[in-house]
DNA sequence: CTGAAAGCGCTAACAA
DNA sequence: TTGTTAGCGCTTTCAG
């Protein structure tokens, strides 16, 4: 048997239309700032509002309005720090907004295909936001088919609004910082082609890296490519098959920190001297990065995050996107401790 | 001007309603599996809502019933490991259990004392889920004038049902692992103990340390306590203030992983063989803990967040809480590499 | 087991 | 500028 309490009274709009002497229609006029309402009504109204300490339910207003007032965050793994990060991005902006976040975690807590199966946005959300996932076509139909504004961080998605930074000029700039150096076999750590999650930003870091080795006219077998599933374990699985090859490159870029992390650590218990016989540089600068002293290309995270909830916000307000609306962020290489010169010089 | 669709007409209970040949009421205990109902009308129900592809409106239900079917869950930084891994954990249950996933993020967005003072969650929430946030009067008195179940991770707060782990016990784990390996000069790295965030572990964490030195009668000089602020920054600033003391420990208890991590990079910057001159150990078992190869005490951080959010739904079913509600999970030890015997064998 | 009727609390035309 | 009038789409007594 539930023991509810019998729906205590809330102090309604009606409540305060009745202390301030006006109707109902004023009191909500007044409390969302709409411009038709003469100063000292609003005035007496806010007052009375703030007398009973008055809260609007927001089931009415959404009922009354069709407007959720919450927007969807969608990510794949929100405990992975790029997604976090992400969010919390978003939160800032959409929470200043007056907009609720909705959480959903497609890869761990519902499935993907769950989740695009059973939609649990539907009447629920004003707008979307997604988070590094490339969609295949039924997804990107089941997202249009709520019909509100969607966008996205990290992955470009035809004419909807998105923000991200160029994984591949980022990746060259990895590449380049490891030419000047003076090395001239380099191997690339990246995630397998095949995840749905980094998919493209694992095809433009690759791209990047090809493109500068190509650039400085090395010959293509300067630069490998190992593949593993994303993360640290993934770069400590592929660092191992390096090592276990004929030839050690002097220098690995790895598309992500995490990947470069577990890198990092697989060469420190193989005794081999970071950066002296091996330089190491990753991508994202993840709060660890430090930690590891890692070398990489940063990436403004968070502000992603937020760019990407303010289109939202724009589109909701009914401005009419210009031009490209896809958002592309700067990164900025930071040089730290692992890298260095290869140990023989060359060319 | 705004373009929206003129309220694009969602099919709605009547539709259905209609179609299956019988009334709105029916249709709705139909669809939320009410017992009095015939199986052969539940059946054509089910039959006609899922022939329209019929959604519920949940503006629309929440109203009418007073179920926001959302549940709070308040964090101080969801891009903390530890704290993504509490709101994974949650959203399982929820999700599971039909509810939605509101996040609030006092530590970084609203900030804790607005978030306190205007309550967003009023009028939008079941329920509340209070993430790691040692709480004064005023706020929980705030939260408890919500009227709705509150549960909480990791802090004890009166006779809120919560979940945690035995902080002080896991504390004194790791302590005595050094001291079975024959350690007795042992500092503690530990977070501020006015941080509001960590303020309760802080303490519960350090009283295992000081415990298992005193059961181990050693002298009460030989237990240092560094204080820096909380994560890998705070381990560095600290371990920086142990190696600029006169007597280096041989062995240092970290009271986080982060702080662990943070304190590892700078032994090894300092080049000061770990665990061979110095061990140390953390807490928490953090994902990027094998990344620095750390021995640490492990605890179910998901499943505190899962089992925290199981505690609400049973208060929300209306099942009555029986003796403590606050139940504690296990720590578990993990031995890897950054723990060994002193340089000198001693006593 | 099922239907009718009455709201839940707010917003949005439309008048005034 | 303000009030009146209808709902928004569902749930929930209360009858039958």
């Amino acid at each position: 048997v539930v023991t509810r309490t019998p729906a205590r009274q809330h102090v309604s709009i009606t409540d305060v239309a009745r202390r301030a002497g006006v109707s109902a229609s004023t009191v909500s006029r007044s409390l969302r700032g709409n411009p038709h309402v003469s100063a000292d009504t609003r005035a007496r109204v806010l007052q009375a509002a703030s007398d009973l300490a008055y809260v609007p339910s927001p089931a009415a207003s959404r009922l009354a309005s069709g407007r959720t007032g919450a927007i969807g965050v969608v990510v794949p793994f929100s405990t992975r720090w790029f997604f976090s990060e992400v969010i919390v991005g978003a939160e800032s902006a959409l929470r200043t907004a007056g907009y609720d976040l909705l959480l959903y975690n497609i890869g761990e807590t519902v499935g993907r295909e769950l989740f695009f199966a059973a939609m649990p946005l539907r009447r629920r959300v004003d707008a979307v936001l997604v988070v590094a996932s490339s969609l295949d076509a039924d997804e990107r139909a089941a997202l249009d088919a709520l019909g509100v504004p969607v966008s996205f961080v990290g992955t470009r998605q035809g004419k909807h609004p998105g923000v991200g930074v160029d994984d591949e000029a980022g990746a060259a700039s990895a590449v380049r910082h490891l030419l000047l150096l003076g090395h001239t076999d380099i191997a690339m750590i990246s995630g397998e082609p095949d995840d749905p999650i980094g998919r493209e930003t694992t095809a433009a870091r690759q791209a990047g890296f090809t493109r500068a080795l190509r650039e400085a006219h090395l010959p293509e077998r300067a630069g490998r490519i190992v593949t593993a599933r994303w993360g640290v374990t993934g770069g400590m699985r592929a660092i191992e098959e390096l090592l276990a090859g004929a030839r050690l490159p002097t220098a690995v870029f790895a598309e992500s920190d995490e990947m470069a992390l577990g890198a990092l650590q697989i060469l420190r218990k193989a005794g081999l001297d970071v950066p002296g016989r091996l330089s190491v540089i990753g991508f994202d600068d993840h709060e660890m990065a430090p930690v590891g002293d890692l070398t990489t290309v940063s990436q403004p995270v968070r502000e992603q995050g937020l760019r990407a909830a303010t289109l939202l916000l724009a589109a909701l307000d009914g401005q009419p996107q210009q031009g490209d609306p896809f958002v592309v962020l700067p990164t900025r290489l930071v040089v730290r401790g692992t890298t260095a010169p290869p140990p023989v010089a060359t060319g």
